[in-house]
DNA sequence: ATATTCACG
DNA sequence: ACGTACGTGAATATT
């Protein structure tokens, strides 16, 4: 038996508003209705244990009964700007846990509801239920639908099945609408009957059964005259108009055209459960998050692993004289473990000013301000003591910033153990971190700053979780077999990361000025030219606007152009297929280069220069990218333009400082150099040991033609499978990127496999392996979870088959380049030529390494990163960094 | 907040 | 029959 419930949102929504008192979030956003709302949608799911869930809302503006009768509900006052404020919150909120949202314009909710629940009543083994805060619905409930409501409050419920119905108003769920309809509705300005109230309209119902009936018995005086007052004879003669489209408007339609309304869609997900604690931690709903369904077993499950820890409470001083610094730095000698944090009065290590530091040794947190921290510092350099912390990269910068002073603690970074362990989420910011694992919510998002001033207390609070949470992780990441990666990899790695953000990369801003005001010149032109094309001015860069243009203006069709969620793409590929269609294609997809070249680069990267350092300053994340890479923001020099000549000019801006050159590595073919190696694929070994072309070698292998007679055509093709192999393809997508067909394409990859079994063989080891183990892992074990791969759902485990077979690969070459970059950062900060501690480290963009280095030193430091990289690991292929060496970025290679 | 598009490896 | 390669971040329009 399948459960449905359907809940009348805006019902709840105003049910909630009313019967719960004004309840705000810190920040004073009103959030009462949304709580009644999470709370009565908890509360069914828990009662109901529905297999289904849908939701349905009013949408503003008229309905068809407006159209009907201009005075319906004209007499409702609007509610409080403070409920409507609350609509898109229940929107989130809904959508968090991933359940379907169904409202149509010109219907209410209620309309809604019946038309699904008409639908369903055709299915066997069904039961509806109609969750609402009203008693609209009733003439709904049937053998299959029933009613759940409210009764007073919102806790207080009540069903109303067939039976319930009657025995509440004496007569069945079929009569409502009669009933309704002589009885009104004050509230939606139904008149009904005047002078009918609820008893007579009882009575009458429970007499001749319909309003139908009543009108026609009412012919026949004399026998009426027995059976009614005259009273109510009168008022119903005068009346009849009045019942009759009463009973119009009372009458849910539930026929609502074009609903479309899936069973599938609104079965019971496995929404994210991080989400939605997020959502309800952003709302303040703390009470409300143990209710969550699969989540309060979790959390209690934390909470009595870690009792005897949690328990603790934290004794929070701020460190005001000399003797109570020494007993804090006793202590921390004493427990060899501390946690610590910067205190900072803004979110940039280079544009704020130092506060002070919140240091933790196990149930006491000091605060020491930036007067008195110079005592403190020594403890930095103890490398017996272990430094635990939230993204530590920020309190590395932070004290070489401002000390000069680089820690050489043993680190425990709780973010990045916490990305470890499931790399494949992206929440581990602290709260999520405290939440998952110690089962703790806090307070509320403590910002670091705010309009008064630094929440000592909270930094205090979170810095102490964080160091107790540390524990559990260090248990976890032994479990998984991970400690060695974290302490020997990772923690290493945020050393050599906080040096390249404060490095930052001088740009000559002069250079893009004057490529922007080219390429403003040149959109200038492109734009009158498509407006001219078009017969019609236009905003080329609405996706929208451009398609009407395109399809229905200039009726430019051509078969197979893709579609979105919202109609026909257009976007540089599918604009390939017009091309020669039509002159405004080609003008189109130039404006589109440049506009967004210029957009997103050369306008932009003039305005991220420190004015202190005078240089850009990115962050390099290390938590984000799933299988182990880094990920470059604010901004990410890892995206910037190579492929087109405009974007080669962009690259040009970087510049080394005059004196200096920039030096880039990076390594060749990495990615199928690691496949051949972890496939042990003979073939494959054999290419790259001859130092061959691979793609080329490939084509040759797949064709069984000697090397000297592969053509650009098979070269290319066998590129294409290289790549394919990489990412799981299968043989639509190869056909569909090369332009040969499916068939040829079949034939393609099953020859490639003959050729390179090893590399058949191995793919199919991984999906075995992580389909048992539930994870994938790197050369160096670095993990990622996959469950999906066991999902039924085709498409979500074909998704989650390409990630295993792609982790792997990536993810092995994201290793040999942190592996790199650490031995590299080593042997230049060691080095007994101290000149070389002047090269600097710069950007890394997954297999390229840019440093910048005094022009004398070129040479030798390109040899050293040469060696380092090509040695850092042993392959069963020799592994080949290419290096070149120049005054900009732009001219490398 | 989401979708679309596009920059990179 | 499915629906079309992996991993990112940013700008823009639109709801």
């Amino acid at each position: 038996m399948k459960r449905i419930i359907i809940f009348d949102g805006n019902a709840i929504i105003h049910r909630a508003y009313h019967a719960i008192p004004p309840l705000t979030t810190k920040d004073g956003k009103m959030v009462n209705a949304v709580y009644g709302f999470a709370s009565m949608l908890l509360k069914v799911w828990k009662d109901l244990q529905p297999s289904c869930i849908a939701v349905t809302f009013d949408m503003s503006g008229p309905t068809f009964r407006h159209v009907q009768y201009k005075e319906y509900k004209a007499t409702r006052v609007k509610a409080d700007q403070a409920l409507y404020d609350q609509i898109p919150l229940v929107h989130e909120l809904v959508e968090s846990f991933d359940l379907p949202i169904y409202e149509k314009k010109g219907y209410e909710a209620d309309d809604v509801i019946g038309t699904i629940v008409k639908k369903l009543e055709k299915e066997k083994d069904t039961e509806v239920f109609i969750v609402t805060g009203d008693m609209d619905t009733l003439q709904l409930v049937s053998d299959k639908a029933k009613v759940y409501t409210l009764r007073k409050g919102i806790s207080d419920v009540v069903v109303y099945d067939v039976a319930g119905v009657k025995a509440r108003f004496g007569f069945g769920p079929e009569k409502m609408v009669d009933y309704k309809a002589l009885r009104g509705d004050a509230s939606d300005n139904i008149p009904g009957v005047p002078g009918i109230g609820e008893k007579s309209a009882t009575e009458l119902i429970l007499k001749f059964g319909s309003i139908d009936n009543i009108y026609k018995q009412l012919k026949n005086r004399e026998k009426i005259a027995k059976e009614l007052k005259p009273g109510v004879i009168a008022k119903l003669i005068e009346g009849e108009a009045s019942a009759k489209m009463s009973k119009e408007l009372s009458t849910i339609n539930c026929d609502v055209p074009d609903l479309k309304f899936d069973f599938k869609h609104c079965e019971i997900k496995d929404f994210d459960k991080e989400k939605i604690s997020k959502l309800f931690q952003k709302f303040e709903f703390v009470s409300l998050l143990k209710r969550i369904p699969g989540f309060s077993t979790e959390a209690e499950l934390h909470d009595k692993q870690g009792k005897h820890k949690s328990a603790e409470k934290m004794i929070f001083s701020e460190v005001n004289k000399e003797n109570e610094l020494e007993k804090l730095i006793k202590l921390v000698k004493e427990n060899k473990s501390f946690a610590c944090r910067a205190v900072l009065s803004g979110k940039e290590v280079l544009d704020s000013e130092f506060l002070g530091l919140m240091v933790t040794v196990k149930s006491e947190v000091f605060f020491v301000d930036a007067k008195m921290v110079k005592k403190v510092l020594p403890l930095f350099k103890d490398s017996s003591l272990e430094l635990v912390g939230h993204d530590l990269k920020e309190l590395i910068k932070t004290l070489q910033y401002n000390f000069e002073l680089v820690p050489e603690n043993d680190m425990f970074d709780v973010m990045v153990a916490s990305y470890l362990l499931n790399s494949g989420s992206k929440a581990h910011d602290i709260t999520s971190i405290l939440l998952k694992v110690l089962g703790k919510v806090l307070p509320q998002n403590t910002a670091q700053t705010s309009l008064f001033g630094i929440d000592k207390k909270s930094l205090a609070e979170e810095i102490f979780l964080i160091n107790q949470a540390k524990e559990k992780l260090k248990i976890e990441l032994e479990k998984a077999d991970n400690f060695g990666l974290f302490k020997k990899m990772e923690m290493q790695l945020e050393y050599v990361l906080a040096e390249m953000e404060l490095n930052g990369i001088a740009v000559d801003k002069t250079m893009l000025k004057k490529l922007s005001v080219e390429a403003t010149e040149s959109l200038d032109k492109l734009t009158k030219k498509i407006y001219k094309l078009a017969g019609m001015e236009f905003n080329i860069a609405s996706p929208i606007q451009l398609r009407e243009v395109l399809f229905d203006k200039l009726d430019i069709s051509v078969a197979g152009i893709k579609k979105g969620k919202t109609g026909l793409s257009t976007s540089a590929e599918e604009l390939e297929k017009m091309r020669g269609l039509h002159p405004i294609i080609e003008e189109i997809s130039t404006y589109r280069e440049l506009a967004k070249l210029k957009n997103t680069y050369i306008d932009v990267l003039p305005d991220l220069i420190n004015k202190k350092t005078g240089r850009i300053h990115s962050h390099f994340n290390q938590t984000v990218a799933a299988t182990g890479r880094l990920s470059s923001l604010d901004p990410n020099l890892q995206n910037i333009p190579i492929r087109s000549e405009l974007g080669r000019e962009i690259r040009k801006a970087f510049v080394a400082e005059p004196g200096n050159v920039l030096v880039s590595a990076d390594y060749s073919q990495i990615e199928l150099r690691i496949v051949a190696s972890l496939a042990q694929d003979k073939r494959m070994i054999e290419i790259f040991n001859n130092d061959e072309d691979i793609h080329k070698a490939t084509a040759a292998a797949i064709n069984n033609v000697p090397l000297s007679e592969v053509t650009k055509e098979m070269r290319y093709a066998a590129k294409e499978v290289n790549f394919g192999v990489l990412y799981g393809m299968g043989s639509y997508g190869l056909s569909w990127r090369t332009g040969i067909s499916q068939a040829e394409a079949k034939d393609f990859i099953r020859k490639y496999f003959e050729a390179f079994s090893g590399v058949r063989e191995y793919i199919d080891r991984t999906l075995e392996f992580t389909k048992k183990e539930g994870y994938c892992e790197t050369l160096f074990g670095r993990r990622r979870y996959l469950p999906e791969l066991n999902a039924t759902n085709f498409q979500m485990r074909a998704a989650a088959e390409r990630m295993a077979v792609n982790h792997p690969i990536q993810g092995t070459a994201a290793d040999l380049m942190k592996m790199a970059m650490i031995e590299v950062h080593k042997k230049i900060k060691d080095n007994k030529n101290k000149s070389l501690s002047q090269a600097k480290i710069l950007l890394q963009v997954h297999d390229e390494l840019v440093l910048e280095v005094k022009k004398e030193l070129a040479d030798e430091v390109a040899d050293l990163v040469k060696s380092i990289m090509e040695n850092v690991v042993t392959l069963r292929v020799p592994v080949k960094v290419g290096i070149s060496i120049n005054r900009s970025w732009g001219e490398m290679k």
